[in-house]
DNA sequence: ACCTGAACACCGTTCAAGT
DNA sequence: ACCTGAACACCGTTCAAGT
């Protein structure tokens, strides 16, 4: 009555075995496909054929799985950008970061909290090192201020996330401006007088803004 | 039968009227005991005795009501610290300003993405306009340098928050830590050569050479 | 020994139906 | 007109029970 499945039905299908590298594949394209907020413990093993519970034998659970995607997404940063000074191709490699961060801002979020352990963030660690130390840094100016920048453009990316995807963040987005910009002159004078620059320039250029000041300010 | 409630009955348990205040002050009360994570629609409308459903006449929904949590955290600012010069002042706030946040380490996660727009707010922005104007800033550098160091700020909150409250995180971090530290010399010579600063300072002292560096950055 | 179905204990948000 | 019970469409994680 319920006989079993025959060896050709089993083989057409052929259900690839479960890895922690087949994982974290499928969660990269669910996340390309259709963001960061659709790749759950439930959907990944929807689509691996499985139950949840499988995944947990491969992955330790979300933080990690997250941490995985990251240094994933990492191996697209381009680390030899073209530029005459070290300075330049500091910029550059922040700049190819933000790129890559600002396609998945919900990423971003998630790794403000989770540092990736993977080789894609080994190597960007270690060129930010180098072109540090290229401009002069000590070894205590070159560490801290690789956890600086990359803090700042993780910060960075994660901010302007939730501007761009949901619908009516815009207008809550408008209500912090407003807020700054109808400031009362008496109680709020410096706000006042600023209005204008402090909601003044793209992401993009306040960012690039922020790695100047950055780099000025870790060689002193 | 089923007869109306006596108006004694009523007196007594004297279920306050919802309001967005009353939501709020709740929301605050449940994090400071059990932490954010716990601030959910449910549990806040179980609290004041109601269904989730009717808080949605109040609040626009999680990101709004976080946005006011933080604002009513950023009321405990130390906004007028001791200090000789300004750059030990502003020092002074942005410590008082994490230490909230460090407190409230998954407030600070959400406070990434989240800018609130109530009236602590403003006045902590106030405040730094005010200081960097002190310290000879103009008008751009003072606006996009209280953006950054906004954002350093809360980034370093969130950073650390995963590593306090959760059991098994120490062991992920010394992960990353292990991962640093272990780097092939051959492959990763500036890695393997400054594995000692990268992973040394209390979050506080490096935070504190943060803010030296971005204050002197700011000013060139 | 290895894998996983089903359950546990929850979520945010919406909307039809009540008062 | 105002409020909300119940439903919709999900979550991450665990563990007992199967193969």
């Amino acid at each position: 009555m319920s006989p079993r499945v025959p060896v050709s039905r089993r083989e057409r299908p052929a259900k690839p075995a479960l890895s922690r590298e087949g994982i974290v594949a499928t969660a990269v394209a669910v996340m390309r496909a259709e963001g960061l907020e659709k790749v759950t413990m439930r959907r990944l093993a929807k689509e691996l054929d499985t139950g949840p519970a499988s995944l947990y034998v491969y992955v330790a659970g979300m933080a990690e799985l997250h941490a995985a995607v990251l240094d994933e997404l990492l191996g697209e940063v381009d680390l030899d950008p073209a530029g005459e000074t070290w300075r330049d191709r500091l910029a550059g490699v922040l700049a190819s970061c933000t790129g890559v961060l600002f396609q998945h801002p919900a990423l971003a979020r998630a790794a403000i909290s989770v540092r990736p352990a993977g080789e894609n963030y080994l190597a960007l660690v270690e060129k930010l090192l180098a072109l540090l130390k290229e401009g002069g840094a000590d070894d205590r100016q070159a560490a801290w201020g690789v956890d600086l920048l990359l803090q700042l453009t993780t910060a960075s990316a994660a901010e302007h996330s939730t501007r761009d995807q949901a619908g009516r963040t815009e207008a809550e987005w408008s209500q912090v401006t407003r807020a700054l910009q109808t400031a009362d002159a008496r109680t709020h004078p410096h706000i006042h007088a600023l209005a204008g620059e402090l909601i003044s320039g793209s992401p993009q250029a306040r960012f690039d803004w922020f790695v100047d000041v950055l780099t000025a300010g870790i060689l002193h």
